[in-house]
DNA sequence: GAGCACTGC
């Protein structure tokens, strides 16, 4: 059944002359690192010679970072074997669990191992465990990594396998008892690298836009032909390259400017993005006609998750990365490691060039590695599992590399507040009913509320599903199609807020037979409302299983086709009745941490209480740190007119985005007399021990950041414009600088 | 009053 072709193919790849190697060290370790780079086989190989020489071998698990790779690299491999993919080779991802008992080698997401694991620490199932990518270093891997250690203890026959790309491996195998690292060399090609005689990578922040479309530029009429490939941070710097480029190379003499004019006569620009249209992002795959350069602008997506064929020739390569805070998503610079990583992408298919916009010696300036994701991101997730699976002190887990404890403390302060730990740290049985669903604690916890105290859980699981998946409003680049989409869009929103608003998107999306016409009619995201209808059919599967009620508060005295005759009106939405009040009520059992009080006068709000949980001296003197904004898309903006702003006194929103002020996403009305009960809560969290160090550190630090601390009570504050443009301002870098500090603290000082 | 990199259960 096997092909001699595809064993041809197989013995080709330089793997191979290693196999019987690999094997032996495989069969004499039970933990064992394995570096190779990209294009090694590695991935598909190595599974493939377990299988066939280790015969009492049950199941191999291999773990991926990207949901795409699992399903390619299972899809080639099961080509490879010989059999159907699905028998005996698999794979499994959320929303599709393509295996069978025949299944021997599952390729799956770190996730869903994760998962696995929180139900079953030994994973029993498995006689191998192959964590695939680890130099990326997601913050599913870094659990694994800290689970299987244990996991080792419990069952020393497991063989556990991590494979890496990255030189720098001495660190796994110094974390798994310095076991052995084999290495495979790799095949790749020269990358000539550039770098900008003196530009310090500081100096280029509001620059580098323009200095890239020039280095493009330059390259094109200077350099023979090949792609260009060039890293930015976002979608809007992405759109105006493009267009920058596309009009300075319409001016273009060929003849004249450039240098290769009998091989390079015409110039094609790409932006690629993930938000970007699917049809959109398969464009940059077509080949240009001859003589055509390609230029491609792109985030991040192309250093990891797609390769760009034809991308084989000139790379210029871009100085920044976006990466996040708790909240903020920070433009910070890239780490050397990505630098590398990117500047190979040149080199995939034929040798290649690297342009870096900074110097040589900005670039050895540059952090080593980039902080691995563990240690920047919220962990209230991460705690929550680990609760699950019996780890009562997480702040002594092992971790490869620990997070800031102060990020471990927040987490079980929040767990605490959400009632899903009691006051000595341990899981109550709602933590634990939470962990059912694969959400953020904060939706489980409202989706539980609304089943159990507020009967409107059908609803909010259709919500709580539209909160999991990307932005549902598409913004338009063009000023007439922004403004046609602005309008489009109020159709949708309803008077409490955004949370009623995704209800209403989603029922219109619903009775149009889920098409994906209307969507692009309205401005919608089709590809996000598609998901979240996987979503909250997941969800409502989860809860009939477990015993979660789905209930309605929709009040029966409306018949369908009332409303649908009222279609053209703007008011047609809110012409269904609801009990929204019920749906409010839910979201604010956990949102009551996210709850804001509009200042007197003006349409700015304040925390009540959320960013610094760990002190409640703010609930006191109802100050706080930064202004919060109503972000332009929602529904309560006052310029929608949906609502009079001094209606609102109290909202509650989903999160914050930073831009140049702070902005609240999806945010709700909400009335005090819901939630006074639960803030409460925040007292109490002042006489417990959840498990943390002592606080002490933690208040000197707070009495430092209280010093820049408005005060709402105190009117006088807000007179002087200036000032208080100046101190917004400084709050915002103060909660960036926060957030940059992270990555350079080392929790073991 | 003007927008968020990328994943994943």
């Amino acid at each position: 059944m096997v092909n001699s072709r595809i064993i041809k193919q197989r013995e080709s790849l330089p793997i191979f002359h290693f196999r019987q190697e690999i094997i032996d060290a495989i069969k004499n370790e039970n933990l064992l690192v394995i570096i190779g780079e990209t294009g090694s086989g590695k991935t598909t190989q190595i599974p493939q010679y377990i299988l066939e020489s280790f015969e009492d071998c049950r199941l191999i698990g291999v773990t991926q970072p990207r949901r795409i790779a699992a399903i390619t690299v299972a899809n080639r491999v099961s080509e490879e074997h010989g059999t159907r993919l699905g028998s005996e080779v698999g794979y499994c991802i959320r929303f599709d669990d393509c295996t069978s008992a025949k299944t021997r080698l599952k390729y799956m997401t770190d996730g869903v191992l994760l998962r696995e694991a929180t139900l079953d620490p030994k994973l029993e199932h498995y006689d191998v465990i192959i964590i695939d990518e680890a130099h990326e270093r997601t913050l599913e891997t870094d659990v694994l990594f800290g689970l299987l250690k244990e996991t080792h203890r419990l069952r020393p026959e497991l063989k556990i396998l991590v494979m890496s790309a990255t030189l720098n491996v001495e660190k796994f195998s110094d974390f798994f008892n310095e076991c052995p690292i084999f290495s495979i060399p790799g095949r790749t090609y020269e990358v000539a690298i550039n770098h900008h005689r003196d530009a310090k990578i500081i100096s280029l922040k509001s620059t580098y836009v323009q200095r890239a479309v020039d280095t493009t530029l330059y390259i094109h009429t200077h350099e023979p032909p090949g792609d260009i490939l060039v890293f930015l941070t976002g979608q809007n710097e992405i759109e105006k390259s493009c267009r920058d480029l596309d009009n300075q190379a319409r001016e273009l003499n060929y003849r004249r400017d450039v240098q290769y004019y009998d091989e390079v006569r015409n110039l094609i620009v790409f932006p690629i993005y993930a938000s970007l249209e699917t049809m959109e992002q398969k464009a940059i795959f077509e080949d240009p006609p001859e003589g055509t350069r390609k230029v491609v602008f792109a985030t991040n997506i192309a250093q990891t998750s797609v390769t760009i064929p034809g991308i084989n020739g000139y790379v210029k390569q871009k100085s920044y990365d976006p990466s996040t805070g708790m909240d903020a998503l920070l433009v910070v610079p890239i780490s050397q490691a990505a630098a590398t990583q990117r500047a190979g992408r040149a080199g995939r298919t034929a040798p290649g060039k690297a342009f870096r916009l900074y110097s040589r010696e900005s670039f050895e300036q540059l952090e080593v590695d980039t902080v691995p994701e563990i240690q920047r991101s919220s962990l209230l997730g991460t705690v929550l599992s680990l609760k699950k699976m019996g780890i009562r002190d997480i702040l002594h887990f092992e971790f490869i590399d620990p997070p800031d404890p102060m990020l471990v403390k927040t987490a079980l302060k929040q767990l605490f507040l959400l009632e899903a730990i009691d006051e000595q740290g341990m899981l109550t049985p709602l933590g634990d009913e939470m962990c059912i669903f694969p959400l953020n604690p904060f939706l489980s916890r409202v989706l539980i509320a609304s089943a159990r105290q507020f009967g409107c859980s059908r609803e909010v699981s259709t919500i709580v599903a539209m909160l999991s998946v990307e932005e549902i409003f598409i913004t338009p680049r063009d000023e007439e199609r922004l403004f046609e989409a602005d309008e489009r869009r109020k159709v949708f929103y309803h008077s409490s807020g955004d949370y009623m608003t995704l209800l209403q998107v989603f029922e219109g999306y619903r009775d149009s037979g889920y098409d994906r016409d209307w969507c692009r009619d309205r401005y919608l995201n089709h590809r996000a409302l598609s998901m979240a209808k996987n979503v909250r059919d997941q969800l409502r599967e989860l809860m009939e299983r477990h015993g979660v009620s789905i209930i309605s508060c929709r009040q029966k005295d409306n018949q369908d086709g009332d409303h649908r005759k009222k279609r053209s009106k703007q008011t047609y939405y809110e012409t269904r009745k609801y009990d929204f009040t019920k749906i409010l009520e839910a979201f604010s059992t956990s949102y009551f941490i996210h709850l804001a009080k509009r200042h007197p006068h003006r349409s700015v709000f304040y925390h009540y209480a959320s960013a610094n949980i760990h002190t409640s001296e703010m609930i006191d003197s109802n100050s706080s740190l930064l202004a919060l904004h109503i972000s332009p898309l929602s529904a309560l903006h006052p310029e929608n007119k949906i609502v009079k702003v001094d209606s609102l006194d109290w909202v509650i929103y989903h999160s914050i985005l930073y831009t140049s002020k702070a902005l609240m996403k999806v945010v709700s009305k909400v009335k005090l007399e819901w939630i006074e009960e639960k803030l409460k809560l925040f007292k109490k969290l002042e006489t417990v021990d959840l498990g943390g160090d002592d606080n002490k550190k933690d208040k000197q630090e707070k009495e430092v950041d209280d010093e820049s601390v408005d005060s709402i009570g105190k009117e006088s504050n807000y007179i002087d414009e200036e000032e208080m443009k100046r101190k917004k301002l400084e709050a915002i870098e103060a909660a960036r600088q926060r957030a940059l500090n992270r990555r350079s603290l080392n929790p073991d000082n």
